[in-house]
DNA sequence: GCCAACGTTGGC
DNA sequence: GCCAACGTTGGC
């Protein structure tokens, strides 16, 4: 069982977006390191933290789950997408994602809040110049988080 | 394979 | 809107 946080920005996917729908296909991800992390090690059921970020208060919203193994990202084909790569094909798609499945909507734990955190100090996404979409949590990182939101 | 130029991310 | 940090691109 691995955990996750994963960004989205509120205006594109929030955690009550992803309440309505349930589960959501993580599309967009474009880049290779967070495209890795959910090919070579994402399993289902792997913990998620849902952040957003990019917006007026950026921090965990939520919890999900991973549903899904990888599988090619639909958006990458079309070209009336803002995420059509034509470099890519069919026959070699370059861009995959999960699918996501909602699970808890918390209170807003603020970027602020973590950075005081001092179980958070090595949290990735916390790590000058982190630009990652998707960064790996540690099972006592994860305990943390869990333990503030229930707070 | 180097590296400068450029693009993107994302908090502030 | 600024800017630091980092990824990608492409000429050589």
């Amino acid at each position: 069982m691995n955990y996750w946080l994963m960004k989205s920005e509120p205006d594109e996917a929030s955690i009550a977006d992803l309440e309505r729908a349930g589960q959501l296909p993580w599309t967009g991800v474009r880049n290779y390191q967070a495209r890795n992390f959910m090919r070579d090690a994402m399993r289902v059921g792997d913990g998620v933290l849902f952040y957003h970020s990019s917006c007026p208060e950026p921090g965990v919203a939520g919890l999900a789950e991973v549903a899904s193994t990888a599988y090619p990202d639909a958006t990458q084909f079309d070209p009336a997408s803002k995420y059509f790569d034509p470099k890519s094909s069919p026959e070699a798609p370059r861009w995959l994602h999960v699918d996501v499945r909602w699970r808890r909507t918390t209170r807003l734990l603020s970027l602020a809040e973590m950075r005081e955190a001092p179980e958070l100090v090595s949290l990735r996404v916390l790590q000058r110049g982190n630009r990652l979409s998707i960064t790996p949590v540690s099972p006592s990182e994860w305990a943390a988080v869990l333990k503030r939101l229930d707070a």
